[in-house]
DNA sequence: GTGCACCTTCCCCTACAGTGGAAGGTCAAG
DNA sequence: CTTGACCTTCCACTGTAGGGGAAGGTGCAC
């Protein structure tokens, strides 16, 4: 298959499977005769693979690291099992930070309500904030 | 006052300042005879704010405009209620988007329990994904 | 023989908020 | 008179996941 085949097969484009491959994702494409790459039908399951790994939140270089377990002939089972528990700590994290966040963004918007222009001290910019 | 003094004050650093002032949140400073940048007193005050809008989750962009509303003698209060106001809205949705992410996660998390690594399609690259 | 779709490499650009470093000027102390 | 701390400008780079577009090669249909 070509490059655009194997773009249209997995909803994506050929700028971006270059770029995985540039990026180590996936290994140096064959090439044909005339210097086009030249792909199995894996690569689409490859390529499908990659797009529930961001859908999990797992970064480029995390998937690569799967996708690498696979290519030595390992079953990446452990090591993304790993992965995972690590990536529902770090979500875990973010979505605290992110509530404390909107915990004190609330305040500020609270104070809006009895904000007076006029007792607004210019030195302190804005006194909601 | 000179920038490292003011950077210091205001528990940042010089580059910071410069970039402030290259990105337009402040005004390009006064220099003294030798080229020095030389700052009055509410720079600090400028700094500080930046730093308790950044806290507040918002874009420099958005704390240069409350910046600029109060440099041409506006009280910025309306303008900045209804920047809180959008930053909840927008953090709802963060805050929900990665709640849903989460909880995609931790399912495939789930499923790695009762995973056998024999049983791994390697067309699938991972069963858990 | 030429138009069109497709492919190649190459380099730059995006958003965000800075950071690092080079090359050089200034000023006070020792 | 030199050392060190400070300042100046400019240029490039960080991380993330690609996108835009130029300049040129390939292959098929008309």
């Amino acid at each position: 298959m070509r490059i655009g085949e194997v773009a249209a097969a997995a909803d994506t484009t050929a700028k971006t499977i270059r770029f995985y491959e540039q990026s180590g994702l996936l290994p140096a494409a064959e090439r044909s005769e005339n210097g086009y790459r030249s792909y199995a039908e894996d690569t689409v399951s490859k390529l499908r693979f990659i797009r529930r790994g961001q859908a999990a939140g797992l970064t480029l270089a995390q998937i690569g690291d799967i996708l690498q377990l696979r290519d030595d002939g390992y079953a990446p089972c452990a090591h993304v099992q790993n992965l995972l528990t690590r990536q529902l700590t770090y979500l875990d994290r973010q979505i605290t930070e992110l509530l404390a966040l909107r915990a004190a963004v609330a305040e500020f918007h609270a104070g809006a309500d009895n904000a007076d222009p006029a007792s607004c001290d210019p030195d302190r910019i804005c006194s909601l904030l």
